[in-house]
RNA sequence: GGCCGGGUGGCCGAGUGGCUUAGGCAAGGGCCUGCAAAGCCCUGUACGCGGGUUCGAUUCCCGCCCCGGCCUCCA
């Protein structure tokens, strides 16, 4: 294993060395299921997606584990504001999230495990931190007693002093059981009409942080690889993750990944809360789904990125001239017998690019050389040596998703394709039999024509070419 | 206030103690074309501000300014 990922609670660059080499364990915090998935979720899944993708392409069995956080606060809140029972609001909300990854070609989690259906493993879980001393029962809450944790606040560089002085961190919300205003909630009992499950400390459900460890370690054991999440989980989800599981004697991941997150127009974070999100459904009005993928991957993953319609639209050029590549390249290679020692040296820049942290930007630019000199062997008809570029360029983008024949098939039937392309190469052959006898002018009416209809022409030296515009 | 990250050429976005100073978009010039389209080639300027270390810093160190994230639910 080459791959060297960004560690937040080492603040290094380190190398992954899988518990089982050969196999690796990742385990994501997915969305809490609450309102419809805007593109910064969309970004986060992609970002994951491509290290969920290169471990597979690097040969690892990946087991990828990514929740769905089912029951909350606001889930509640909210259906009860719709009058729809909670559980009707998260399973319509889990579906739109999953159309929102199929969309963008995101791959399944090997599994998707909800919060709901844990029930048994987190009251194992908060029972085994009570009876080593980390946690205590107050009128019916669980809390967990953050002062008895070693090391609290490793993964977030926090001081107790500092959280504990700090202006904002003041106790809210709860009902002032908590021994310290720093102690966070494991259980927290029902109040009425709130759904609730049977427990050694009455009806109640399990609080934020609480799911996660225990949905990590009935996957993936008490020491896993990678615990992935987006940086605004850092504090307080991530810090309490790791000192429930310290608490109850489990090492818990090796390496934590954060993503950075997307920003609106205006700069700041796109966020449910701020009103300035963009649903997934919206973006994917004006923007292909393949172009909202290569665009929301495109800038590392550990960067912030703004999306806006100039950066659509970028992406919308950046990737057509790789497709256009693609379908060119394909048409002329034919069955031409690929050379693949021809391509090593890029597959193998492109494979360090993503070894080093993921550098997809690199990985990109190695694409975009690779199209670059494919097109010159295009111009050339250099057939052997573009069929091994167009073959590694074809491989570099499978790795991301991206790869417009195999991934990304074009839209529209068989049949009807058929038919489209008889009657438009009937427009082509009288164009071309205006352009024998010079007449332009009835030429280049034509092709007005069909421009109108949607579709352009190319002169290529193997004849005329048309696609929709 | 504390902790963390960032400020790169017209825009987006990599990266590095000096070496051919990514890549995309946009701009200008050229080639190809009947004209286009697609494509190829060439061109341009950069590293927030002020110090310091160094033969040499955009890259390391210090200070400052500005932006963002977290400290409250959040990918």
């Amino acid at each position: 294993m080459e791959l060297r990922l960004y560690d937040t609670r080492t603040r290094a660059v380190r190398p992954v060395e899988p518990i089982r080499p050969g196999a690796i364990g990742v385990y994501v915090c997915g969305p809490t299921v609450q309102a419809a998935p805007h593109v910064g979720h969309l970004r986060s899944a992609v970002a994951l997606d491509v290290l969920h993708r290169w471990l597979i392409a690097s040969g690892n069995a990946v087991t990828f584990v990514r929740n769905v956080t089912d029951v909350d606060d606001k889930i509640i809140h909210d259906a009860a504001h719709n009058g729809e029972p909670w559980w009707a609001l998260s399973a319509r909300i889990t579906r739109a999230f999953d159309d929102a990854y199929d969309a963008v070609q995101v791959l399944r989690p090997t599994i998707d495990p909800r919060v709901t259906g844990h029930l048994p493993q987190i009251l194992a879980l908060t029972e085994a931190i009570i009876e080593r001393g980390h946690a205590y029962v107050s009128g019916g809450d669980v809390y967990l007693s953050v002062r008895t944790v070693e090391g609290y606040g490793a993964l977030s560089n926090q001081s107790l002093d500092a959280l504990q002085t700090s202006e904002k961190a003041v106790p809210h919300g709860q009902s002032g059981q908590k021994r310290d205003p720093l102690d966070f909630a494991l259980w927290k009992s029902a109040k009425p009409g709130e759904p609730s499950w049977p427990s050694p400390w009455g009806l109640g459900r399990p609080g934020w942080h609480i799911e996660c460890s225990a949905m990590a370690v009935e996957y993936l054991g008490e020491e896993f690889d990678i615990h992935a999440g987006g940086l605004d989980l850092v504090f307080p989800h991530h810090e309490n993750e790791i000192a429930q599981s310290a608490c109850a004697g489990h090492a818990f991941a090796r390496h934590w990944l954060h993503h950075g997150l997307v920003t609106a127009a205006g700069g700041e974070k796109m966020s449910k809360s701020l009103g300035n999100s963009i649903t997934v459904a919206d973006a994917l009005v004006t923007t292909r789904p393949q172009v909202l993928r290569y665009g929301l991957g495109a800038a590392h993953y550990r960067s912030s990125m703004q999306w806006s319609p100039e950066v659509a639209e970028e992406a919308e050029a950046a990737y057509s001239r790789i497709e256009t590549f693609v379908r060119n390249a394909s048409e002329a290679v034919g069955d031409t017998p690929v050379e693949e020692s021809l391509s090593k040296a890029s597959w193998d820049e492109f494979a360090a690019a993503l070894d080093d942290d993921l550098g997809v930007p690199q990985a990109l630019a190695t694409i975009h050389s690779g199209v670059r000199a494919g097109n010159a062997l295009l111009a050339a008809r250099e057939l052997p040596t573009l069929a091994a570029t167009l073959s590694v360029v074809r491989r570099m983008l499978t790795v991301l998703a991206l790869d417009p024949m195999s991934q990304w098939p074009s839209a529209g039937g068989g049949e009807l394709t058929a038919v489209v392309d008889a009657l438009v190469m009937l427009a082509i052959e009288a164009r071309g039999q205006a352009r024998d006898r010079k007449d332009y002018g009835q030429a280049d009416a034509l092709r007005d024509r069909l421009g109108e209809a949607g579709i352009v022409l190319e002169d290529t030296p193997d004849g005329v070419r048309w696609r929709l515009s």
